[in-house]
DNA sequence: AACCAGGTCTCGA
DNA sequence: TCGAGACCTGGT
């Protein structure tokens, strides 16, 4: 299958979503409850899946002219390096639902745990989608089982997480709405919802709603800003300065150095991605 | 044994 | 609008 230029290892191991897997050349992972399957062969993918080849190609932005935006983003020296570095790292275009309760559970914690606390999640209230891997709960599941939260060690994440899941299944969030709305609106009514705050908003944003213009700012993100570039401050100030500085596509930007500083603090190890 | 982690919330200036 | 503190819990 041709998902454009795209490289597997970057892609799904950059930090974007929390949940494939990768074992001996073999990516694992759901997708709308779907399980998926994947392996990189040269600049093609071998594809083993029930999901629709057109949402699977919608996933992984394959409509996306990447090298356009890579040009678009490359502007100095520490971005060009960056792209030429991790090429074929594509944002990917995640359930909005599953991408809001994710993020908000990556709040104040470390990957490993956030990683854990969302296995938890799906094994206590999602569907089992084969493979020995359970789907990404939807909101009812969780509503109808709702004391079940309190065994999934997410700490002061619980409530935030229950409360989130009532309200989409309520409808009171409008993904569609957040979606068609422009990135300021978007990210202004997503940080009235509790739990979200702007770099939540911002990754769902990003990794959910196609407001490529989103830059989610987290502690090694302002760091990096900060050294590189001396832009510090406030998130809106920080924020602003990189739609400036990276441009509409400033997400795609927001990716690739968020993976550079990332892999400074990796481990070496046989399944490096 | 502390310290820290893909932040958010609350409160005071 | 902005900065300061508190905050569940499991890694390191």
């Amino acid at each position: 299958m041709d998902l454009g230029a795209i490289d597997l290892d970057h892609t799904l191991g950059c930090g974007q979503v929390f949940r494939w897997r990768k074992e001996g050349g073999l990516w694992t992972g759901v997708v709308d409850g779907h399980l998926v399957r994947l392996r990189q062969k040269g600049k093609r993918i071998d594809a083993e899946t029930e999901l629709p080849e057109g949402r699977l190609r919608s996933y992984f932005r394959a409509d996306d002219d990447l090298e356009a935006i890579l040009k678009e983003i490359s502007r100095d020296a520490y971005v060009r390096r960056l792209v030429d570095r991790y090429r074929g790292l594509r944002l990917i275009r995640q359930d909005p639902w599953e991408c809001s309760a994710s993020f908000i559970l990556a709040t104040y914690s470390n990957i490993p745990r956030i990683k854990m606390m969302i296995e938890r999640v799906c094994t206590s209230f999602g569907t089992d989608a084969g493979g020995g891997v359970f789907a990404f709960p939807r909101p009812e599941q969780i509503i109808e089982n709702e004391p079940g939260a309190e065994n999934c060690g997410l700490g002061f994440r619980c409530g935030r997480f229950v409360a989130f899941a009532r309200q989409v299944e309520a409808k009171q969030v409008d993904f569609d709405d957040l979606r068609a709305a422009g990135y300021q609106d978007a990210h202004a009514r997503l940080v009235e919802l509790e739990g979200i705050g702007d770099k939540v908003a911002d990754c769902i944003a990003v990794f959910s709603l196609d407001h490529l213009d989103a830059f989610p700012i987290d502690v090694r993100i302002k760091r990096a800003l900060a050294e590189r570039y001396g832009a510090s401050g406030s998130y809106r100030r920080v924020s602003e300065f990189a739609r400036r500085h990276f441009g509409r596509y400033c997400g795609y930007s927001q990716e690739y150095i968020y993976y550079a500083e990332d892999m400074k603090n990796r481990k070496p190890g046989p399944e490096q991605a």
